[in-house]
DNA sequence: TTTCTTTGTGTAAATTTTACAATAAGTTTG
DNA sequence: CAAACTTATTGTAAAATTTACACAAAGAAA
């Protein structure tokens, strides 16, 4: 046991978590965990945390990351991005966070360093049901994130940074729309993620002018306004351009 | 004894594996090391690889990619910049990668996880000389970079691949040029690591438009054409503008 | 029919990008 | 000493892109 103990220690764990950014049409949120609680009381509420857990012997990183969000979160077939990993020693430090190590893991004193990996969906399209140590899997709207487990804060900054910065090169359009979309609910998206306002007219010259969508003889019906036209992407673009 | 078998395995090990580029006025170079041979004859070579190896107990990711950097290669007082994280878990199962983890490690048959760093430098500041088990330490070529060790050349092209992305926000020429430059050399610096060419006119009046330099009194001496003036960066940008 | 709401559209000015070639300042050579 | 050589330095016109900005149109609701 001694032995255990040592390499334990000389031996960091390896785990992974998956920041998941949801739209759905008028807000960015992210896909959070209720952790159990480690007390037994059942007044006591658990941390909120990103999904993620440790790696299995022999996994892929990127096949971790799907298979530990699907055992939180019943979420699978999206595309994961990884885009940072995070090793403070301290990171797991904070006594709250040792308690529920203690009463989850088999070597809780262990350090974990952690592989991040990101993702952009359409909210409507995934449910979430937790399982596993999740006792509560919920879109949380990304202005409304409270203090989580962990690093998680940092891990959840650092992902949104990268989404703004790499947006452009997502092929988002295709997975974050329906298949018929105004140009108004496109553009949307856009000022949503990067929290900026955008031009109506140039925005629509823009992405027009990039060949990205297409338009439809479609309207909308049943509005209570001038209806718009529907557009739809453009298959054969498989990542949007530089647009915006 | 079994013990330690069944958490070696479950817990894998994490290294750090450093990418450092040289620039040195006429090409991209790539620091790397010829680890010892794992066979005990004279005549063997051993594999060459990128600096790297495992992470200590409670040591950061970024402490210990400075640390090891220094110990094979004696190379201090660089900024790595973490750029991704390597976890197939086959990586190091080429027949000589095993080998020479069987000489070398205690725990060979372990599964290793690496965060991968990189760094742009101007050549002629580093001189490496090999420690550890570098049994030399040197630049090579971008272009003549041959078979390395584990996943290497995999690690190696996608820092190449971001090197070129983030160029521009490289506080790039503080580092990498002398005090003093010319235009011409600095241009050259460009050309070098985007690998194309840049037209004279444009490249001028963008740069010096960006106010990230300042021009000197001085000019070269004791060529045998036009003397060129003589630039130096203006201390005031800590990063390079959107120049190129 | 009036009001309300969102759609849809054009243009001029400013800025940026791109392509392109001749003269200047030295050194070397004959 | 003149000619040849080498690299430095400079400008401009056309094209493309970006930016700022306002009003008429289509339908539903009142």
């Amino acid at each position: 046991m001694a032995d255990f103990q040592t390499i334990s220690k000389l031996n960091p764990h390896v785990s992974v978590d998956c920041v998941i950014f949801g739209f759905d049409n008028n807000d960015l949120k992210v896909l959070l965990i209720e952790q159990f609680p480690s007390t037994n009381s059942v007044s006591d509420r658990g941390s909120m945390a990103l999904p993620g857990n440790l790696i299995k012997e022999d996994e892929d990183l990127d096949d971790a990351a799907k298979r530990v969000l699907k055992e939180l979160t019943n979420l699978s077939d999206l595309y994961l991005e990884q885009f940072a990993t995070f090793g403070n020693p301290n990171r797991l430090s904070k006594p709250e966070d040792r308690r529920w190590l203690e009463a989850t893991r088999e070597i809780p004193e262990a350090r974990v360093i952690t592989v991040a990996y990101y993702s952009l969906v359409r909210l409507e399209r995934y449910s979430p049901t937790p399982s596993g140590f999740a006792k509560n899997a919920t879109w949380v709207n990304i202005n409304e994130v409270g203090n989580l487990a962990f690093d998680h804060n940092i891990i959840l900054e650092k992902a949104l940074s990268i989404l703004k910065k790499d947006l452009h090169k997502i092929p988002a359009g295709f997975e974050l729309m329906p298949e018929k979309f105004t140009l108004s609910h496109l553009q949307r998206l856009y000022e949503i993620i990067l929290n900026t306002e955008l031009d109506k007219r140039n925005f629509r010259r823009k992405i027009i002018k990039s060949g990205i969508i297409k338009p439809l003889k479609e309207k909308q019906e049943g509005v209570n306004h001038k209806p718009a036209r529907f557009f739809r992407f453009n298959k054969k673009y498989q990542e949007a351009p530089d647009f915006i």
